[in-house]
DNA sequence: CACCTTAAGGCACATTTTTTGCGTCTGGGG
DNA sequence: CCCCAGACGCAAAAAATGTGCCTTAAGGTG
């Protein structure tokens, strides 16, 4: 409850809100982890540390609403033209952002400062969204497709079971292996 | 590397480690999570709060390499007379260990303050040591059984998902049916 | 439009945690 | 038995976190 009840997109929360979360892209870009703190964070952005504290708890609970921005799909995933090739392509590049450093780190930021889990279910459901409009597309082309559920279990799950831990490479086939797998199932991924 | 390499199970360093680890423990068993800081555990253990800095870094990483250790399996999976049972039973004992309160903060803990995901890699090896014997075990038997990989990507992955990025309830059943999938799919999970 | 209410921020200060330098002790090896 | 290296204790400095109190500004109201 303490996140983003900002009262207006214009307002002064608002500001600081924007302007807090850039000065941790930009502390993170040019410094490097290490040098993120609140107090530098703070002086980069133009308020108090206080501030800081007050409205997001800690410095993990701030790097984890970052990290779920970061997360955030900006656009649907791309029409291919079959069930089969638009889960494939979505999966390839969904694997592709999350297994290199940067996006093992925003999961793992994610992840972390989020007593409640509603960071972590966000990020799920961002997953699940694009998932759904893949089947759905499907659906409309007449396609049998498997469920979200499904996927989420069978595709999703694995690539993020190692990312987070297995260190070591992810290549692109991995994920068409698992997509290949769920198409290849009952319809319902029971 | 910072970790483990006491010099010797009957050393000082030994000793410290043993008093830091039981520390936390108890700390956090009485006075809960919150209580839990560098300074409190470190007079606890009756050590100087730098002799922890220095061997763990921080806070993070030293309920890191605790939750680790909490999340290691004590015995063998018990042998229940074939495979799927066999499997069954540890899935369902997996799910309740690690969906349950405490069991979800220890993965949080492991997968936190781990940085090059050394002790994340460690519960994933635990696990698959664990599944390791299931397989081989039925393999004496006759029994055709699934990779490894296969039931770490199917069963594991997924519940492993859920714990982490879903928060809600995950009854017994939901490992029943990721063990039903995993043994009606043909035999390589490929 | 002026006024009121209230959430949020700034500021200064207190407290706690984290870091560091340096001397000492312990344990293993020659 | 002596030496070496690593680990620890101690104490002080530096950095961070947390709080009380006042000010500001957003949003609603008459």
């Amino acid at each position: 409850m303490s996140r983003k009840p900002m009262a207006r997109p214009g307002g002064r929360s608002a500001r600081v809100q924007a302007s807090v979360h850039a000065a941790v892209r930009e502390i993170e870009a040019e410094a490097g982890r290490a040098a993120l703190t609140v107090p530098a964070v703070a002086a980069r952005a133009g308020v108090t540390p206080s501030t800081i504290y007050r409205r997001w708890g800690d410095l993990q609970e701030l790097l984890s609403d970052v990290a779920v921005e970061r997360l955030r799909p900006e656009e649907p995933p791309a029409d291919r033209g079959s069930l089969d090739a638009d889960l494939t392509s979505w999966a390839r590049q969904f694997l592709d952002e999350m297994a290199s450093g940067p996006g093992r780190a925003y999961v793992r930021d994610a992840l972390l400062g989020d007593p409640d889990g509603s960071n972590a279910g966000r990020c799920s459901a961002y997953a699940a969204d694009q998932i759904e409009a893949v089947v759905a597309r499907a659906a409309e082309r007449g396609e049998t497709a498997p469920t979200v559920e499904a996927v989420l279990d069978h595709v999703v799950a694995p690539m993020m079971y190692r990312i987070l831990f297995r260190p070591g490479p992810l290549p692109a086939a991995y994920a068409d292996q698992l997509v290949r797998a769920v198409l290849a199932a009952p319809p319902t991924g029971r």
